[in-house]
Formats: structure tokens, sequence, C-alpha cells
DNA sequence: TTCAATAGTTCGTATTTGTTGTACTACAGT
DNA sequence: ACTGTAGTACAACAAATACGAACTATTGAA
């Protein structure tokens, strides 16, 4: 069991952070183990969005996080100890983290407020006009 | 010849801007458009990165910038009239450009002084250690 | 008005990337 | 050693992306 690869702080990109959190379910898990200071396993998030997320799944973008340098992952025994690596990145990009966070956030409340479910980006275009 | 479709404000996505800037090519051609008051065509960014980027590539990443809400576009005569929507955005989703193209300029600057070509998000992985 | 040139788009196909069920490995407690 | 739990690897299929070739719209000249 060799320990998880990390990305060094420098190797990190900003196209890797924003692909990484240009899912639904990723931000979702990253902006919650940012949120809490505390770590959290995976099967914590089985369910981060309305629908069950299969274990393969989530273990893919868990494995997505880590490699963007978004999360730090060490085995505990037989769980996983996933912290957020927000503070080296803040350093190196200052406010990025945040804005996302934030906007996320302004999102979610635009969203619930309007009672009207948004179309993920994964979703079926709004209106294809062409 | 329709007018081209834009999502309304409201209707775009954090999760669609993240993904929409995860790719280089367009990150350096919405980075362009936003610090340039005046409009651009398509073929200004032939040659935004290092390599020529084919016509057909070029203009599948401005219908994705143009439907992440990124960017506004119009025909101008035979040419086509791009402009960034930066500011609407910033409206919604406060310092969030902002903070992106901000932490873009610290990449490319730190990627150049180490006279190292940073791998982009599409590279092969920096060392997969699996 | 017809022709040629220019700027972009569409289409088809090859390649890449993402999803998820099933089978597996590692570890802890009995 | 055996069982349950947490997560990973693999493989098959689905979806998104890249790009050359053919096409469309518009302009300006002949």
């Amino acid at each position: 069991m060799r320990p998880l690869f990390h990305p060094p702080i420098e190797d990190i990109t900003v196209e890797g952070i924003l692909h990484a959190l240009s899912d639904p379910v990723r931000v979702a898990i990253f902006t919650d183990l940012t949120a809490s200071d505390d770590a959290h396993n995976c099967s914590t998030f089985l369910n981060v969005t309305e629908k069950k997320i299969p274990k393969s799944t989530l273990s893919h973008h868990f494995k997505a996080l880590r490699e963007a340098g978004l999360i730090r992952a060490e085995r505990r025994g037989v769980e996983m100890h996933n912290t957020s690596r927000c503070s080296e990145i803040d350093r190196r990009f200052p406010g990025l983290i945040a804005a996302i966070i934030s906007a996320h956030k302004v999102q979610m409340e635009s969203t619930q407020g309007a009672g009207k479910k948004r179309a993920a980006r994964k979703g079926k275009p709004v209106a294809v006009n062409r």
C-alpha cells in the first residue's frame, strides 16, 4: 500500500482546479470538506446530491479532487481521512477558492428560492436555439 | 440566420463557468476578451497558445464560452463580434471572474519564470503514482 | 448579378474522458 | 482464520471532445 499521490502545491493548475470543481458532486464534496475543519471519509457523501451516487463513482470523484490538488487523503485504518488543501491553495491562488465557494452558495440560494431545479452542467442544454 | 442563443444571466451556473474556463484555450480567449474592452472576432485567436488551433475547434470553443454565458457573440457582417459578459456575471457572482483571471495570471508568471512548460489539464498525468 | 474571398459552422469520425456494476484488496474486530 | 466495512481496479459502455472536409453567409470586386 503505497501512500497516495498528491501533487506538490506548485504543480497545481487553475485549469485542474476549475475542471475538478465543474462537477456538481465534486463541488459539493469539496465545499463540505472545506467548511468543516475535521476530516470526512468517502461514504459520508453517498448522498451529497438528491440521488444516491454509486460507490465506484464516488471513489473516482475523490481521486479527481486529490489529483487536482484540492484535497489530501490518507488511510486511517479502513477508512479514508480527507481534508481540504484550501489554505495551501489560497496561498498560491489568493481568493480563488473563496470566490468559487461563495459563488456556489449564491447559486444554491437562488435555485432553492426560485423553487425550480437549476439544470446542472451535465443536464440537457437549456434551449439549444440552433 | 437566427440570432445566436445566449443564456439569461440567472441561468448561468458556476459549474458551467468553471467547466468552460477549465480549458487552456478558452481561458486564454476569455481573459483576452475581458481585458480589452473592444470586441474581437474568432480568427484573432488562431494562435492564442503556442500551436495553431484548427478553425473548427476554435468555433467549438467560442460556442462553449457563449453557451456557458461567458461571452456575447453577434454577427457583424462576415465576422463575429465577441464581447465578455464579465460585468453581468460579476453582479451575480461577485469576485468570481476576477479571482479566476488573477489566479490564471499567477500561474502564467510562475510557469514562464521557472522556464518549464506547465502541464495543461489535458496533458499526461504528472506522475501517476499508483 | 455573378464570382471569388473571407469568416464561421456543421458533419462525420477518431480519440478521450466519464460512469458504473462487479470483483477485488486492505484492515479491524471477533 | 472469518466476517464485515471502506474503498479501489477493471472493464464495458456512454458521453464529450478534437479536427479535417465540406458547407453557408456575407462582402466586395468585376
